[in-house]
DNA sequence: TATGAATGAGCATTCATTCAT
DNA sequence: AATGAATGAATGCTCATTCAT
């Protein structure tokens, strides 16, 4: 209670407007995509004159770099979250998709941008993204690998065609999901998730899933 | 009665010409992205001024439209095959699966375009467009409610996520898949219908499902 | 009398079209300086949107190329015109000022780009007009650097500085020259031409140079 | 009586400031080029913000017309200190040419914006930057009119043409001399005059001007 | 004195489309 | 069937300038 209200506005208006630009082109590039989306319409969202915005942007596609950069920091932060759990590996990469999955509905204009638009990134920028997903699918395969050594998942599955299918299927979401349809999004991630240990394990074991989680 | 060149040669030619368009198309879609790719790139891949292409098409999204039909066609023309079959309807869905990334594989640039650049259409061809995925995706859903009242699936799984989950997995096969990898368009097919089956049914069931193949 | 006036028109309007670009950007680059001078300027000179110009230009900086590259060419074949003289050097001096200057003054705007606006090139552009200027001021140095060892020029004279004055002043003909005004092109070249001689020799020497242009 | 601390702390700050700029600027505008610099560029060399630079200046115009003035000034001053001499008008001459030209290369990239560009001056600005110009070549043109009549100078030259080639010649020193090269302004500024003085009266007379600046 | 934020006009360039030939 | 030339609208971006604080 003793932060004086005097100072603060000033920092948090260049704060807001900076949010504002971020945020008005998130709903622009997912509404649109990224290459037929323009500068004009994020300007008009955030209701400056276009011009303005290279005061808060270095480009347009500075703009699409810093929301993956931001969707990937969560993104990695979550992964983090999930690998420092006591839990057998297979609950982890349970556990993984379903706060993947909710974080990522709670979030879905930002997260569409990350996975439908890094495409369009270029040179340094590119390169960095692209290093990113790899580095990212490439700790999910390995998940599912330790789980084979601990005899949770079938020797015979190939991790690598296991780990493209699970994650398509669960970064997918958003193509379908509408905020305001039945279930939220804990339910889909609930889903989500047993359905992914369901096909790596070959068995419905809701019931552990369900127990582990309750912890 | 081998080629008859005195009356189709004009004919042919158009037909050719119209082909060698839609085919550059597809290349410069699936490479740039619809609304990155220029009409100038199409007309230098078919080896024409940009003008002249006007003769073939309408407009630039008609040569999506074309393109995004095509492809619908065909797809169609797989979920048609298999449901012909004589078998369990929980085979007709690993047929699928099969034929259905097979066919994929073999037409990655443009199924690619199909799945990609469906959204940058407008107006009537996005109602169209729309209301086939539309379709697509309830016949497949309704495969999986088949093969619950059959007993194979449990009938604790959420068709429509399952579906979702599923085709998602499926139809992100190009995002990966490099034709100068190690495996064949066949032995990916036949891995992703494992796969599929496996999480729908909740067992491994290679032995069986190899079995029918043999039909 | 035999060309055929059917076919020649459609060529010729393009090609005039090129020639009307180029002249309109001489004539405005001249004027405003070619970063102050605008696409815009150059376009309404021609009478068509600024957006046509792109299919005669690759770029502004092409535009300005083209200028210099011609110029270039044009004032290299003076050089090697008068190169191919068979008098004594400080003629061959003479000469060149001579004509070089009368040139000049009958392409007054673009000289005038060529000298004053090169530095604007970037990348490898700006490398080549560097390279030339250099070549170009080199075998002028040379030429004088002869004349020394023929005894008509005081080996006194440093040939390095005597270039660059000599250049200099040539060369800033056209910020004062106005073609209403009362010498002629012819006029001032020789005078010229005269006060070079004079300057590096170290004497009046009308008569010789007059008698030696009456051949 | 050193230094007045008491009074005028507040004002030489806003003199050094504006000096700070004014330097700023001459800096940018010799290395862009006028157009070409914007007010950002300068901004940034003084440390400040560009909003704020126009607590010291009215318009980036008003930047300009400042140089162009205050070399200008420097460089009457020189032409009244040498008229002041009491000597031959040709030993005028030829001092001036050499205290021009070492004051020139002393003071490279201010003299370099105000040969350069004066041009983008607009309105009253413009017209008064012609002016002087003007009188400024005025003045040297009766300087060798005066030699002519003292006999120094052969009748047969053009005060007009004469003034130009000299004044051409010197003014581009710039153009090619470089601080870190061999000779130094001094040098320089003496081979200039040599050669000026050698154009205009026919000889060399190295001996002459030597002992006319020994006094 | 200086800042931070915004303006508004302008710029080079691209591009789908048209159309007379 | 195809070309060549032009259109006109839009795009990303820059910049001198303003002004409340």
């Amino acid at each position: 209670m003793k932060d004086d209200q005097t100072t603060q506005p000033t920092r948090s208006k260049k704060r807001n407007r900076e949010a504002d630009v971020m945020d008005a082109a998130v709903e622009v590039f997912a509404q649109k995509g990224y290459p037929a989306a323009s500068i004009q319409d994020v300007a008009d969202r955030v209701g400056v004159l276009k011009g303005s915005l290279y005061y808060y942007i270095e480009s347009k596609e500075d703009l699409l770099f810093r929301i993956v950069d931001d969707v990937h920091e969560q993104s990695t932060e979550i992964l983090r979250s999930v690998q420092e759990l006591d839990v057998p590996t297979i609950e982890v990469l349970g556990t993984y998709i379903e706060r993947h999955v909710e974080w990522y509905l709670k979030n879905v204009k930002e997260v569409t941008v990350f996975f439908r638009e890094w495409r369009h990134l270029t040179g340094d920028r590119l390169r960095i993204a692209k290093e990113r997903r790899r580095g990212y699918e490439q700790i999910f395969r390995e998940l599912i690998e330790a789980a084979q050594r601990d005899g949770d998942i079938d020797a015979a599955i190939d991790p690598k065609y296991a780990s493209f299918y699970v994650l398509a299927a669960v970064n997918a979401v958003p193509d379908w999901y509408r905020p305001r349809g039945s279930d939220s999004p804990r339910v889909v991630a609930e889903t989500y998730a047993d359905m992914t240990v369901g096909l790596l394990t070959g068995t419905r074991q809701r019931g552990a899933r369900v127990a582990s989680r309750a912890a």
